[in-house]
DNA sequence: AATTTATTTAACCATTTGGTTAAATAAATA
DNA sequence: TATTTATTTAACCAAATGGTTAAATAAATT
């Protein structure tokens, strides 16, 4: 494969994860991926057969970023179980904040085809058992059983999903739509959110 | 309008809500909606002009749905704090539980469309300024600043909302696929997600 | 029974869309 | 320079889809 080739396969990639996320599989025109890329239709199916090829690509690819390196944070064993809260609630954000769009598309994509989800999560990263096993030494840590610190895991990664998944809804109740002070209530989520988490241990380790 | 006109109206939307709510506006197939209407396409075109009319209909309504008398209940003086936000969270995930793809279905099309959302605001009875003055009443009630009890009232919601929209992946990944475990841990969280919450008030008013 | 109204049937239309093809052209490589 | 490779052009196809129409039929109303 030549450096040209490589390129414009980048550059359809590249165009074809913005026109996906935005619009999802349904929502989504192969025209407009051509379009964004700068080429034509004809050569867009010349690089990748189909539009489900390609789209299947586009959501390994965001699957993978959606389950970051949490496991490999929330477990490795040198630092206290508050700074693990705190890099992981940050990180986390991080990543949304890079990925707007990635929360809502996510959850739109995985609701059209639950069926079809296994198959994309070893491809994409993800290793059950290690999430399981991460969840069962949390909850020694914790001293909870395994179903408090289930609960206890969602919970995080609610509050920090929701506030990117239902952004237009709340930035046009609670912000007026002013974006660049729903961009700083984000930020600010990094550490009000871990406090948050954090100040739910301390009660209950009394 | 006589009662076999009402009939037949209210299947159609009926079906409508179905078929829209799983699929969004881009998946729905207006073929499916009168399969599921048990009626045939030119029917439905003669109750309703258009695909996008009949979507409107829909998702004004869900939109209602998605926003309920929380404002009536956080606002009602004659309760205490405490009992106010398990009245909330309890509602609201009552909510969910009876209308499961509710959330994934506005997050969908919120972000299909978030500048054409405002139009839908008022007509699905949602007030704005009242929103704002029961959470400048609950600043005070929590002795809090107005933009730290929104960060409070949008870690409610997400708690509440999440596990919803979040369903197939966290139902594989967390829940082996047990779907009458899911909804276990769903009824759990009306409690869960209380606690939660007004856990960390205690801490903040020490 | 006559008439109006609701519903079906089925053919039809225009548009959109994913995808193909073959020839022309530009660019890189041997 | 000759040849291979990447890209464009533009016409084309088949299927899906939203929507219409007109006539037939069934059901309710007068």
């Amino acid at each position: 494969m030549t450096e040209q080739q490589k390129d414009t396969e980048q550059q359809i990639l590249k165009a074809a994860r913005k026109v996906f996320i935005e619009k999802g599989l349904d929502g989504a025109r192969m025209q407009e991926i051509a379009d964004e890329a700068g080429i034509n239709k004809a050569l867009l199916h010349y690089y990748f057969r189909s539009k489900y090829k390609l789209f299947e690509m586009i959501f390994q690819e965001e699957l993978g970023k959606f389950f970051p390196k949490m496991v490999t944070l929330m477990s490795s064993g040198d630092i206290s179980l508050e700074d693990k809260i705190r890099a992981f609630v940050s990180n986390y954000i991080s990543i949304f904040i890079s990925n707007p769009f990635l929360p809502s598309f996510i959850i739109k994509e995985v609701h059209r085809d639950p069926d079809n989800l296994k198959s994309f999560f070893v491809k994409s990263g993800l290793d059950l058992n290690m999430i399981r096993l991460v969840i069962t030494n949390l909850a020694k840590q914790l001293n909870m059983s395994f179903e408090e610190t289930r609960h206890f895991m969602i919970n995080m990664i609610s509050l920090c999903i929701f506030p990117f998944a239902g952004r237009p809804l709340i930035e046009k109740i609670l912000f007026s739509e002013d974006k660049s002070e729903y961009n700083k209530f984000l930020e600010e989520r990094k550490t009000v959110v871990a406090d948050y988490i954090i100040s739910t241990l301390k009660i209950n380790s009394k």
